[in-house]
DNA sequence: CTCCGTTTAGCACACGTGTGCGCTTAAGCA
DNA sequence: TGCTTAAGCGCACACGTGTGCTAAACGGAG
């Protein structure tokens, strides 16, 4: 079908090993020969076959990506960055989303092993840990990014939300607030759990009671999640002056419950969010938010997944951290603002 | 590294033909013996290798799928369309981001080829119709979604811009607008000449003038885009009591312009998207825009794309549509309304 | 008991590429 | 001229899988 090796060794009178090593650049041939053969391998339009290749050296140049959700803009953003430096390193990416979906989680894993991908990086904080043991048991190295599972994997990135989520509320209870609300998000697992954390720490540090009824946590992320868990904090007899949201899908469904209510935003409660996604600069008021480095997270996992390759696997990796914690920033927007005085 | 199908054979105490013939369900092998080979297969881990099973086949079970912006909400949602149905399907996909980059297209291109991709989807709208060339000459089937060389593809998914952008526009005519202003976005090409055109042809169709002031192009999209683009329509000495956006993006920066303007919307001037994004539904107000089937249209262009690998390639075509033009519908919420009475 | 048909499994080769090794040719030197 | 050496290139094989053809085993009929 396609033009082969053979088609241009034919072409130039040589046989297929010398194309070969020609356009390797092998010093066993000589340069002459090496310049003409790659003139009419590039007139033939020749394209190496990337099948045959990997059958020969055990590399696919391929990189799986597994996310929860391609639709998330949390993810997109990360994706981007991973996709960015995969494509200048000359490696393709596979991305396969798992929808959260065991048997889809299964399935995405064997057609990885299949095609023999020569990393992975999981991008889902729910991935299950079994299955990520199924690429490693078979030397595929896995950075996981934000996962759950900390413990689990031995390379991976994460963004520090524990110190996050303690900006953000410390903002808030700078301005004045002493009632605080915190919306969260179970699934996501660990990474809620430390925002939650920071959440406590930071109210505590402060002196602050945290009541149970102001912690709510949700089974649906999502901007339609932010709008039911509304309906928690505005049934509460004594209503939080603030909200710190899990994410800003939550808190953007949030203030736009806030709005339909006719309740304003921040004079009669201030809102938060978290990862600043595109949109959180376009709500009305703009959301304070904590700016997550999404893309430079994606590239940073990428960094080290291409680290582990270029070793041999046997080689000790000494010198890659195997765990790195990316902070953040928090971003002051019109969402937040001091508490009314008559309450 | 991995377990072959020779290990497998081995263990098995037959050849690895017959290996092969058991695992595909040949009847050249009888059915315990099938049976036998099958569990032991199982139990070994054996996954076929997709790279020496494609060198015999041709048939790598990958799609390609070329995006301008994997960051970018309406190109996700169809992408997560493509995803869910290929993966049905039994195939993986490779993702890449053109960034609208000629010299990245290229590159793209050739390491699709590379892989010896059973085919590609492009939802770009701004691909160029010579790297979709490399692959045809190549006997690699294409769908594109919408794009904007219609003529240079054989198969194609087309949303119906036209009659979209029609609706959108009686809508404002008949709350009673006027003077209508249309923000475009030019590097689309023809996704956007349709969206004009349908614009002009509604206005004139009502018996009025389009002011070549009000139609305002921009180079850049994204809500970023939108403000900028809006201060055009500020500068105005008499300005459009009604926006129509070439996307939601657009309109969700115009919003967010306005406000900071303190013109409210709808009350002062109305604003419409398209495409009906996630976050367009939490805009303050609500955006009216034109729902665009986004999921469904991905879906469709993988339809259209394993119907044409299931044909043999010499075969005809005949039965398939080779075009088609999907229709949405309007989405009114609260960005738009009747104009004051006094203007 | 032999012959033939049927079922089952093995042999050999091919796909496109990379690599160790050996062969040919020319040049250098005595 | 004959020998050594190096340069340049080809031969053969391997990677893991699929397929056409062939060989073996088995059973039934004459």
């Amino acid at each position: 079908m396609a033009v082969t090796i053979k088609d241009v060794a034919k072409e130039a009178g040589v046989v297929h090993t010398t194309v070969s090593r020609a356009l390797s650049g092998s010093p066993l041939i000589s340069l002459e020969t090496t310049e003409r053969i790659r003139r009419i391998a590039a007139e033939m339009g020749y394209r190496p076959s990337v099948a045959a290749r990997s059958l020969k050296t055990n590399r696919s140049q391929v990189l799986g990506v597994i996310v929860s959700n391609i639709n998330d803009p949390y993810f997109s953003n990360v994706v981007q960055g991973i996709e960015n430096l995969a494509q200048e390193s000359g490696y393709s990416l596979f991305i396969a989303a798992s929808q959260r979906d065991p048997a889809r989680e299964l399935s995405i894993v064997q057609t990885m092993m299949e095609h023999r991908v020569d990393g992975v990086i999981i991008c889902s904080s729910s991935f299950s840990a079994k299955q990520g043991r199924n690429f490693t048991d078979y030397g595929v190295p896995i950075v996981v990014i934000n996962n759950q599972a900390a413990e689990e994997y031995r390379y991976s990135i994460y963004h520090d939300d524990l110190d996050g989520s303690r900006q953000v509320t410390r903002h808030l209870i700078e301005l004045g607030h002493r009632r605080i609300g915190y919306l969260g998000y179970t699934p996501s697992g660990r990474t809620n759990l430390d925002r939650l954390t920071g959440f406590r720490y930071e109210m505590e540090a402060a002196g602050l009671t945290v009541d149970p009824a102001c912690v709510h946590e949700l089974t649906d992320d999502g901007a339609f999640g932010g709008l039911t868990g509304l309906e928690h904090f505005l049934q509460l007899a004594e209503r939080p002056t603030a909200l710190v949201c899990y994410n800003d899908m939550l808190a953007i469904g949030v203030i736009r419950g806030l709005q339909q209510a006719g309740i304003r935003v921040p004079q009669e409660i201030s809102v938060a969010g978290f990862d600043n996604i595109t949109f959180s600069a376009f709500t009305n008021p703009p959301l304070t938010t904590f700016d997550q480095p999404k893309h430079f997270i994606g590239a940073e996992a990428t960094r080290l997944l291409l680290g582990l390759l270029s070793k041999t696997p046997t080689a000790e990796t000494h010198g890659l951290e195997n765990v790195r914690i990316l902070k953040g920033k928090l971003l002051v927007r019109e969402s937040t603002a001091a508490p009314s005085t008559s309450s």
